[in-house]
DNA sequence: TATATTTGCAACCGATTAGTTTCATAAATA
DNA sequence: TATTTATGAAACTAATCGGTTGCAAATATA
């Protein structure tokens, strides 16, 4: 069992269900009305995002209801943020360039 | 074949391979060098990484060299701000409330 | 108490994945 | 020209994935 993060979110269904309970935690029932598939494979893909601690649960009843741990996402964060660094370089450099065709346009 | 960039990035070697190829462009012999399975097996890891223009492809001779297509990352860190804007939302939240004891103790 | 509702889990299935070995092609070099 | 080197593609395999159906457990309601 890998079920890392990156893992997680490569499922689009996945990906959904994250936007999905952003906002406000849902039951898996209502979750899954979202959905084309059943009732049973939303509840297997809750697993693997409990499973890799990017949603929590909260038992109300016979209810559980599922809420994103939105902290998690900073991971993704992380590891995009090394590629920001050189694309903002890359962004700085070109933006030197276009500052210098200016200067030289204005002699 | 879904082949879109989040499953591109789900699997561990082809994160690794990303990073290694970030800085400067590789064939895919030397990637290989950094990894236990076959070149082979890189070699596939490559194409799905092309597939997705993730990455570039320069040819030299009979080398090829591979470079990161850092813009293409762009997309991911697109669907991380949203949740972006939550945490930074919960944080000004808590920053509110951190100062309001801090008036309470003042008072 | 009997029944309905909400949920998770197990077993199964077809498709996909990540790896392997083998082979073909093209460029550099002896 | 013959050989070595760099690479991609094809065929195969074991494992995993995302889905299904069926069932069990726990809570709410009649």
């Amino acid at each position: 069992m890998r079920r890392d993060i990156f893992q997680a979110i490569a499922d689009p269904t996945r990906r959904a269900i994250i936007i999905l309970i952003a906002s406000q935690a849902m039951t898996p029932n209502a979750i899954a009305e979202n959905f084309n598939s059943t009732r049973q494979a939303v509840s297997k893909h809750l697993r693997i995002l409990t499973e890799c601690e990017l949603v929590k649960q909260e038992q109300q009843g016979r209810e559980i209801y599922y809420s994103l741990e939105v902290d998690k996402m900073k991971e993704i964060d992380k590891w995009i943020e090394q590629f920001r660094k050189i694309w903002e370089t890359r962004f700085n450099q070109l933006d030197k360039v276009l500052s210098t065709i200016k200067k030289q346009k204005k002699c």
